[in-house]
DNA sequence: CTGAAAGCGCTTACAG
DNA sequence: CTGAAAGCGCTTACAG
């Protein structure tokens, strides 16, 4: 019923070690007639290889493990990994997601267990997931250890610099309340506090808030008065304020400027519609996907030249 | 460097056939010293099982996949799958989660090289899907294999009954234009058509827009004038139509109801408020994860009474 | 250019 | 009550 790579061999009238070294492209030494017969062999039974015999032969597994945080995964994010998940398919790694859980140990057994290619996140590791993929031998890939943009301080550092440029002098940060759903808040903060240093402006306040009427007319209470520019933890947030601001009669922009982050469809419904931040999924993803395989040893390092997440003002009516 | 059953074996002063018949809970007819040197020993040593080697020897491995419909991933469905996550793990079994691809030809892939206990969906399987998992001789769990509820038509049931029961006589229902991000408005439509059809209304109309201020504008164009109540396929479905419904000066819900989905933090924030539905998710999860306890064989049928995954509508001022 | 053999880490009859 | 042995499906030196 299950076709093993015995079954292939059989079929072209090849040994298994054969087999195994032409599927798995180490094929070069041999006759193109034998390499023609496994290939067609292999298709003909519709031959997929067992992962778990090649992991226990090989130490480690075809498994790429993504991370996901504990925030909305909305369209962007789907995308994003879809498009992963694809790609590495292609060449040979299954990409699996995992909800990043506050406690590692979980984590750790997957990992033992699953034996990865190697482990991704998007956000950076917690020192306890660090510990553990270290200890396990396993390859960890977060902004830290790629080398790459640190997307979350990037984009503090242009709502910093966006609001800046129209003249605003006093910022805030506003974070979601519940830390799980704010992954992101303290990096993008220190971004925008990077944006006031720069322009020689006192540090930015910092608010928290739950996307609810009452709590963000409560956030509003601690800002320090009118004529605040707030860089939003995302656009729910951005559309919270808003919304509290218009019932209690502040005029958006003049009273409380707002600035968002993803460029959500429910934040061009606003009134005035939220301006937001757009980050370039394709590029962020397309970048991700060449770390791992160039670092799993899938593909050349040079073969696509490394390219820079762009992140984008979408203009609107609220700063 | 990694622990194997070999290591505990020695340590423990046992053969490795014993560790395995313990650490697998088949050690009742060990002697207590036996069972307690070697649960000991594994635990000093940190010992995770291979999944690789298990699975090789059993034919299946411990892998639970979750398809993941290519919808909004928000903080419900998180919950639920964070739950479910956890809840397995202290079964044995590791959930992964798969994003769900228009093509079930990867989903074929990694099927055949994880040999997962089952595969899990909220949303039906296409035949495609269902094909290819039973070819493999993997369990499949969808809310048709289970027997579950089929919470989507639950839900447009629900809509349409109250909106019913609040007076309206002519009903709508109103997809996400985007497919991909429309899996469940089929289902729940259908339920709205068997509200309308019990109370001996006539059939529901039916829409679909992109969360967008146009083309909800567009969508109201083609309902059959104003006095419509409709049953939208989320809260973000009906904020659009409410504010597109505002701009062009209809009342809400005078000329104009509607009913979403969800409960989502935005919803709130609309005026008026949305009138929607809560999922509880709590007993959702818990259904689902005892139905893969069960059939998988981790657990006892009669364990848990099964529970209905119980909607409850949240009042508000749309309908 | 190709194959025989060992081994990856586990479990499962089976024998004692 | 416990262990020796075979086997799960693969890959990797090694030998020829």
């Amino acid at each position: 019923m299950i076709t093993t790579s015995e079954d292939v061999a059989k079929h072209a009238g090849v040994s298994r070690a054969t087999v195994s070294q032409i599927l798995n492209g180490r094929g070069q030494r041999f006759a193109e007639a034998t390499r023609d017969r496994v290939n067609q062999a292999a298709r003909e039974l519709g031959y997929e290889p067992s992962s778990a015999g090649r992991t226990l032969a090989r130490g480690s597994s075809d498994f790429v493990i993504a991370l996901i945080p504990h925030t909305t995964f909305g369209p962007t994010l789907q995308d994003f990994f879809s498009r992963m998940t694809d790609e590495l398919a292609t060449h040979g790694l299954t990409l699996v997601l995992r909800l990043s859980t506050p406690s590692a140990a979980s984590l750790g057994r997957v990992i033992a267990s699953m034996k990865p290619a190697a482990v991704f996140s998007l956000t950076r590791f917690t020192d306890e997931e660090r510990a553990l993929i270290g200890s396990r031998g396993v390859l960890g890939l977060d902004p830290d250890s790629t080398g790459d943009t640190d997307y979350n301080h990037a984009i503090g550092l242009l709502q910093g610099r966006t609001l800046i440029a129209h003249g605003h002098r006093r910022l805030a940060f506003a974070h979601l309340a519940d830390a799980r759903q704010d992954p992101f808040g303290a990096d993008r903060e220190l971004g925008l506090r990077d944006a006031c240093l720069e322009a020689g402006l006192p540090e930015p306040e910092s608010i928290g808030l739950d996307v609810t009427p009452d709590d963000a007319a409560r956030a509003l209470d601690e800002l320090s008065g009118t004529g605040i520019a707030v860089a939003c933890y995302n656009d729910d947030v951005a559309t919270a304020l808003l919304s509290a601001a218009t019932r209690r009669g502040w005029r958006v922009p003049e009273d409380l400027a707002l600035i968002g982050m993803d460029h959500t469809t429910l934040g061009r419904l606003t009134l005035p519609p939220l301006t937001t931040l757009d980050f370039d999924l394709e590029t962020a993803a397309e970048a991700a996907i060449e770390r791992i395989l160039t670092t799993t040893g899938h593909a050349d390092a040079t073969q696509h030249p490394q390219r820079h997440a762009a992140l984008r003002v979408v203009p609107g009516g609220s700063i």
